[in-house]
DNA sequence: TATTATTGGTCAACATAGCTGACATAAATT
DNA sequence: AATTTATGTCAGCTATGTTGACCAATAATA
């Protein structure tokens, strides 16, 4: 009986410990996009805009197809966004060399521009985070990060 | 000369850390979301109704103006939400003893059945995560995440 | 007590960003 | 020549956020 109510109270714990690191990755993930959500409103675009512009800076000439393998939307979804990017300027489509059916994407000028001023404030929210921890620590998340993500994504960091 | 190219290259590593800290934050999320989705939309349910169960689980017995500052979204938002759970049988609303304008909000058995078995898988993927990692690591990473988050919501993490 | 503030709700309209399904075209591959 | 791939388009639906206007009950306060 002492026995069992002890397996609960450990049970208990860390059923607590986990709940609350649910509870900070949603906190988290909420004002760290909040953040880049607020500029991005003030030019008309949206999250969805940021992604692309975002992973396209990541890897200029990247594919279409390849795009839609990250962020893992419909190309119907993903259609309506580059479009529109395309149309304001932030992203040129240029046709494959070896694949002509390919569309490599770029950023423009414009496009570098607002990738870089979003991107700042988002890395300047980790740097924050990060100062004065010590590299161990800072490792330590990366990695409980990356064992959250689903293996096939794995490819996807690097 | 040489000095400066050092230093840039300081940056510019400190910039790709930064960088692949938001690519696992996003990879992160996505993922550990979806899993709970996939569960939701089989039974009609969307992401913005598990938040409201998640936190009435928490919280058994928290007002509509709570919640609402937890979430931060509109009124109108959530009432269409909370009315949905209402009338699906997921959540009660009591009237409040001290101030009777207040709709007390508590998980029926039914939405108590739902909110175990979201927190199961959510709490899984943590458990997989933390696995093999140390106190101290896990400690850490909890720290980062919480580091962040807005001051103005530190409140929230009890 | 009369006024004001709070809690909560409702209706209407709109935007964003996902989704499905159907269909089309050009180019690459087999 | 037939098939697959990369990409796009049209149409319509859904979920979840937004504003603005307005209302009712209750609590708090001048």
């Amino acid at each position: 009986m002492k026995q069992s109510q002890h397996v609960q109270k450990g049970l208990f714990l860390r059923k607590q410990e986990l709940r609350k690191s649910i509870e900070l990755l949603f906190f988290a993930y909420r004002d760290f996009t909040n953040e880049a959500d607020i500029i991005l409103s003030e030019i008309g675009l949206g999250r969805a805009h940021h992604r692309v512009i975002y992973f396209v800076g990541r890897k200029p000439g990247m594919t279409v197809s390849e795009l839609l393998s990250i962020l893992k939307i419909t190309k119907q979804s993903l259609s309506r966004v580059l479009s529109h990017l395309v149309e304001e300027g932030y992203i040129v489509q240029n046709q494959g060399e070896k694949d002509k059916r390919q569309r490599l994407l770029l950023l423009t000028s414009k496009g570098t521009e607002l990738e870089n001023r979003l991107t700042d404030v988002q890395c300047k929210r980790f740097a924050k985070a990060y100062s004065d921890q010590n590299a161990d620590t800072v490792k330590g998340f990366q990695d409980i990060l990356a064992r959250l993500i689903n293996e096939d994504d794995q490819p996807f960091l690097t």
